[in-house]
DNA sequence: TAATTATATATAATTAATTATATATAAAAG
DNA sequence: CTTTTATATATAATTAATTATATATAATTA
């Protein structure tokens, strides 16, 4: 699937790994993630496969760089993903969750330090998605008018992170008075 | 860490690799699974590393069995590993979420179509969180009144998915509304 | 009666992902 | 003036996870 993403940016525009990975962190960073080492290592099979051409730029105040760009397979198999529907859920992994399953003979406050510690992550995550200004869609719009359908896609994908923590923090809260009357 | 997982259910009772399988489908599933043979080779690891024992059970109408106990050290890394707190958030790969940023040049049907067989499954899922009947909690401490706080925290967990399905389910009408007029 | 489902384990092959390491330079911050 | 941050790529080693395959039998379903 990474390879699909990758296509994805690199069909806006062409980038290198670097900018790759940094563009990835900023957008689909909260539902699609890679490490800079997977990047590199996918791109090298994404141009083996031919969906994606590369070519070296000499740069004299940075080091070298390589700049991929999509090729028309690329676009092809980019544009048949797009088109396939997702037929399962996908499974996560949730590992405070996995924990307490197993915490039953756990004291009492070791279950609330660790649930209130939780819970900070979660605020500072929320707080991240609010501001990451939900009125960028304007921003764009106003020099890229052919990217407003994307941008309201992309503020979807932003508002699911944001409905995602506070239903997080939501349950976090009730956890806890749960765990604070009745253990 | 499905060292871990499995350390944790072996505390509760010896199983087989198989029972291990059926256990965590039914009760971990839908925040920490496994592949049947991720299963049998991570029993082969904790087995050398001294967590578990292991002895074959004869059976006569039933191919023979492997029955694994957690050991002395195996408990000590158990119960270490949940005194540890959880430090970071978790990261989650949804397949649909990706597609959704990358899918502003699709036609308004092919997006909608998507988002509502989607719906679907999700709806699928909440259903079998509210069957998975959250007054199990009473039946198990009349048998076992040593697994109440257990219980409370399975329940917990349970809790958990039947809020993060409907905040899911939320935000898809939300996005169908959303494509339905803007896009 | 035939096909499928459930019980039971094991391993090979492959793909995905993480961690660690190496190299190099310029700009910014302390 | 030294350290850190940012820019830029690449690969090795390891761990995690999936897919596929093999074997065997009993019970259930069609």
């Amino acid at each position: 699937m990474l390879k699909c993403a990758l296509l994805g940016f690199l069909k806006y525009e062409s980038k290198t790994g670097y900018e790759l990975k940094q563009t990835m962190d900023k957008s689909t960073g909260h539902f699609w993630h890679a490490k800079q080492s997977q990047i590199y290592t996918t791109l090298k099979k994404l141009e083996e496969d031919g969906l994606i051409t590369s070519h070296p730029e000499h740069q004299v105040t940075r080091p070298d760089r390589r700049v991929y760009t999509i090729s028309e397979s690329g676009e092809k198999v980019l544009h048949e993903w797009l088109l396939q529907p997702v037929t399962k859920l996908d499974t996560t992994k949730q590992l405070l969750l996995l924990k307490l399953f197993f915490s039953g003979k756990l004291e009492k406050e070791t279950i609330l330090t660790q649930l209130r510690l939780l819970r900070n992550l979660h605020e500072q995550q929320v707080e991240l998605y609010k501001t990451e200004s939900p009125d960028f869609i304007k921003e764009i719009t106003a020099f890229q008018p052919e990217l407003k359908q994307d941008a309201y896609l992309w503020e979807a994908t932003r508002h699911f992170g944001e409905l995602y923590e506070n239903m997080y923090i939501r349950w976090l809260d009730e956890t806890i008075a749960m765990v604070e009357e009745k253990i």
